[in-house]
DNA sequence: CAGAAAACTGACTTTCTTTGACCATTTAAG
DNA sequence: CTTAAATGGTCAAAGAAAGTCAGTTTTCTG
């Protein structure tokens, strides 16, 4: 397993339950697994940001500290806010499927329609000669079409 | 015997009885079969694609991996299967509500699902400067890609 | 056999991870 | 107040996979 993955983990342990905040020292963690500090703020960048649902705080200097909250956020909350400001009108394949695993993860669509999502929008699925940058304009207005009818679906 | 033959099956002993998904590193295969490691790649794309009933996800750098679900068949996936032969290569919106409106009488997908295709593959989500040919031949390839997904929902 | 299709390869690209050197901020001592 | 110590932050570069694609070789087929 990669290194960040353990990282990320041990992270999301320590929070679980009910905890929706957890704080911690850059440089004990990196002590702990052996490697370079730096290595965490990776793991925030990549694992703990807004887009993940987390947001960071920190101060340096003596008894510094990291403090990592998980933002509780409905799920047409969440919907909106992507289809109103995250979705412009452009999304690589990378980026609709980090979004969509995302969703998957946060449980605001299910496992199925994450994968239904992902089908649609694949570009083997879109493997047609049309241009990237057709395709990516494409991909965010379904995109949108897509999550508005979950949203709908979830206040029904 | 084919060295992609060998490579087939090899990855299909692995994924034999229970097991309906593989993981394994293109390099390292590679390195066993004493081939290129792209030919990984050709192996996955001519025997391993999703017309042949299985989806592949990977990552890259560090810790990378192939992964090979195998989706397995039931009594819905075969009516997919006539299904897929039936949509051929172009399909209109009407056509494409058409079919969705029966699969969900059919009760071959929810109507949650239903809307979310249809969200998916309305003219309003494509309401982009690509031709109408186009869009129906991309429409085509997603609802395929679509119903592959919903074929392979459910599996353990 | 000739042409087409399939298989194969290697060079190049892209993505993700990890590290280290250097920078910025905060607190504690002098 | 000044300076040192203690933290955390940034960024670029190296490393570790996997992906792509054009071109070559092999196999099939009429």
């Amino acid at each position: 397993m990669r290194l960040s993955d353990s990282i990320e983990s041990f992270i999301k342990t320590l929070m679980n339950e009910d905890a929706t905040e957890v704080e911690l020292k850059r440089n004990e963690l990196a002590e702990y697994f052996g490697c370079a500090p730096s290595q965490i703020n990776y793991v925030l960048a990549t694992r703990f940001s807004p887009d993940h649902g987390y947001l960071t705080e920190s101060r340096r200097g003596g008894g510094g500290y990291i403090r990592i909250v998980r933002v509780v956020q409905s799920g047409a909350q969440r919907l909106m806010y992507l289809v109103n400001e995250r979705i412009g009108d452009s999304l690589t394949e990378e980026e609709t499927l980090r979004l969509i695993s995302q969703l998957k993860e946060q449980r605001i669509v299910t496992a199925d329609e994450a994968a239904l999502m992902a089908a649609a929008l694949s570009s083997r699925a879109m493997g047609v000669p049309v241009p990237d940058s057709l395709k990516d304009a494409l991909r965010a207005r379904m995109m949108k079409s897509m999550l508005m009818s979950i949203a709908a679906r979830n206040r029904a």
